[in-house]
DNA sequence: GCCCAGGTGGGTA
DNA sequence: TACCCACATGGG
């Protein structure tokens, strides 16, 4: 029986608290670390921002100006340097081109034109899009990620072969299309599957445990 | 030392 | 479609 996604979300808030993803932060950075961040962990992409801000770069233009290899140098520490300045320089380049360099004029865009126009560009795949369009814009586009496939699949309540866009669906047809609910709710799974999903005893004290079907978390 | 982290794109059958 | 692989640094 699959839980109100409602349900899930209380007893994950009740556990944890408000997660605060990118808060006070400029929708550049935000836009930045979405890049940065995939595959890797949040405590690296900070340093590599922390270079940027450094160096007084994060703006479109002027990190658009930078020469590739000194991009690559400055993002660094968070890991995959080359594919990821290859790729924030891809995604620079369409902000500069497209929106003559302005955010704000970007996020006027229709929220599914833009999604599209965004997974155009090489580098950018449906997570660093949602991201940069909830966290960046807080446009109501829900962001699924590898714990959103791990926790739901584990407990039956998702295929284990669903697909990205399968998950998005079921989450935007299931919730009020709300930026601050789908920010914190993706937040939440990120920080239930990172304490609990790869623990052994796996589950033990999780907050979704009681909604495990008998038998404990499935496997494929 | 080993495993993993808030993915994406390319290659092969 | 279904796998398999490269990409790379830093923390537990």
């Amino acid at each position: 029986m699959k839980p109100h996604l409602e349900d899930v979300y209380r007893r994950l808030l009740e556990a944890y608290g408000p997660q605060n993803w990118w808060p006070g932060q400029s929708p550049f950075e935000v836009l930045v670390g979405a890049v940065l961040v995939q595959n890797t962990s949040w405590k690296n992409v900070h340093k590599a921002i922390a270079n940027l801000r450094e160096a007084d770069l994060l703006e479109p233009r002027a990190l658009f100006a930078v020469p590739a290899e000194e991009l690559e140098e400055l993002i660094r520490p968070a890991g995959y340097y080359r594919v990821k300045a290859r790729r924030l320089r891809n995604l620079l380049e369409f902000v500069v081109q497209r929106y003559n360099g302005s955010l704000e004029a970007m996020f006027q865009t229709p929220l599914h034109q833009l999604r599209q126009e965004l997974l155009s560009v090489h580098g950018i795949g449906p997570e660093t899009a949602d991201s940069i369009l909830l966290y960046a814009g807080n446009l109501p586009t829900f962001v699924v990620d590898t714990y959103t496939y791990r926790v739901f699949s584990r407990h039956g309540w998702a295929a284990f072969d669903a697909t990205y866009d399968d998950l998005k669906e079921e989450f935007e047809s299931g919730l009020p299309a709300d930026p601050a609910l789908y920010n914190e709710y993706h937040a939440l799974l990120v920080r239930v599957g990172n304490q609990h999903c790869r623990k052994t005893p796996r589950c033990q004290g999780c907050p979704l445990a009681p909604l495990l079907p008998r038998g404990g978390p499935l496997e494929p």
